[in-house]
DNA sequence: GTTCCGCATGAATCGATAG
DNA sequence: ACTATCGATTCATGCGGAA
């Protein structure tokens, strides 16, 4: 592991740094990113700050200007992505004075008028998710991954994210004793989701545009925008070994941590010191640790 | 049960059925809905014919004007609606030319302006979804469950789709265990794995806005588009016994059957003609037979 | 009567072929 | 070139027949 300093010096107050094939920005990524050269990052996987509630970095944009403040950044991220690419957005609308807020659908219609293609929208269904009741509202449970594409001819990779068979879940797990689970589950976390597949011994069957995954609590260490199987199946989906994984709004970086673990070169950008600390720190222990990923879980 | 003939003066060829608390229109529901009184409904769950490249198929509207075919049948059920009503409108928009289209983000829009209110959007996750496989997509695994609303007020009753522990009595065993493997490897910290536990003693859990189901494909009696525990669930959740219930587009009938059993009462609009015999063949029997509703399952 | 296995069946989508 | 049609692909589910 090496870490160095670097210098942008078109920029104010620029501070990089660079921790093995990781590249880390603390910074505007509206000013960051125009300094990227273009057509060079693979994979565009970033949750944006408002579907992270992180309402005090970037000023705390209404939703009502969001559509506006987000454009310039997807231009440049349009610019800086390979034509080859995807750009996979993850982001929910929350509740306004009792309505769900239309500015995600407005930003999908502006994006496609920046020259975006909506190629799909995934949905990630948060099994445990944020507790809570309402008289008239039950929990959200879900959120939205947004595909975008330059082009109609994009890499993407599903052999990397295929599932054990149906039956896995069905009657197979029954027939399993408490203790067999157990034991089996302290066998996957090496295995990122590929152990389970050879636990069955069965063939293989592709994923859905539905995402089953569990938000992690375990990491006590930073309050977890996302689990990193999720980032995991999106890079591996749509990047392969040595591509180039952009994170522009970094957060404490589990976007990173997984492209940096599964041998993709990265670029993280944060506007906040502190996550961009954290971030750094994150990345610089999955460089040491051969830590697993969470194991994956989709239906 | 009774069976009754009922003509619309008004209409050139009306055609009325009632049987027991349902009464059936063969027409178009852009028609027809006009002589209903204004706010009589209290729920409008329907599923609308799909926007369709082909022209020969159901309506055959194609779907760049698809918000324009369906905002004078949204005028008037805003107006058949009691303000305390809701509307829940089943869609998914297909893959043209390589992209998602836009037309459901649009109608959201639209209807918006028309006076709506968005509520919420629940996911319906098909766990059975159509087989295919292609280099740039998974399969769709999901549709759109759209709630609005005339007022911030509107009835809600949550404790009727609450998750009895009893109903999963054929699953609950996989489900258990399959829970408790993840608490383990999850660590939970947040007591969500207590709460595991407390399932088998509690009686009913909340819901969340993701529903799974599976589709009812291959039932040899009727193969419905969709399985009848979906409208149940949200027939139960905005209506109570002796409600209306109003599908503008019926087709064979789930949704009027199912609200039928459950004490509402219920009006169905169908154009299609073998279509709307077949919904009326279906209530007549939903009428006699005390047969249950599919059993729901969520998670 | 149960359980198990085989089979038809979808609110799909792409790419090639035909008009 | 642009649109309509068709074949190939794929998998959870319910049903019927078999063990």
């Amino acid at each position: 592991m090496s870490v160095s300093f670097a210098s942008l010096d078109t920029m104010a107050n620029p501070v990089v740094r660079s921790c093995g094939s990781a590249m880390l920005y603390l910074g505007d990524c509206r000013e960051i990113l125009t300094s990227l050269p273009s057509s060079s990052v693979d994979l565009v996987m970033t949750s944006p700050p408002y579907a992270d509630r992180r309402k005090n970095s970037y000023g705390g944009i209404v939703p009502d200007n969001y559509v506006a403040w987000f454009l310039p950044v997807a231009e440049q991220l349009f610019r800086v992505l390979k034509p080859s690419g995807t750009f996979v957005l993850n982001i929910k609308e929350k509740v306004y004075n009792g309505e769900r807020h239309t500015f995600v659908l407005e930003l999908i219609l502006a994006l496609r008028k920046q020259g975006w293609l909506w190629t799909e929208e995934f949905v990630w269904h948060k099994k445990n998710c944020y507790p809570g009741k309402w008289p008239n509202r039950f929990r959200d449970a879900w959120e939205r991954l947004l595909q975008f594409n330059k082009s109609r001819h994009f890499s993407m990779y599903q052999e990397a994210v295929m599932l054990p068979v149906g039956d896995w879940s069905g009657r197979r797990l029954e027939n399993l004793s408490e203790t067999d689970c157990k034991r089996d589950n302290a066998k996957n976390e090496s295995g990122f989701g590929k152990k389970v597949a050879n636990w069955i011994g069965r063939d293989k069957v592709y994923p859905t545009n539905v995402l089953h995954l569990a938000t992690e609590c375990a990491n006590r260490t930073h309050s977890a925008a996302f689990p990193e199987s999720l980032p995991a199946w999106f890079v591996q989906l749509f990047s392969k070994e040595g591509d180039k994984v952009l994170d522009p709004f970094m957060g404490s970086g589990t976007t990173l941590a997984v492209a940096n673990r599964l041998q993709r070169f990265s670029v993280g950008i944060e506007i906040k010191k502190d996550y961009f600390d954290l971030a750094l720190e994150r990345i610089k222990k999955a460089q040491n640790s051969n830590s697993s990923l969470t194991r994956q879980m989709f239906r």
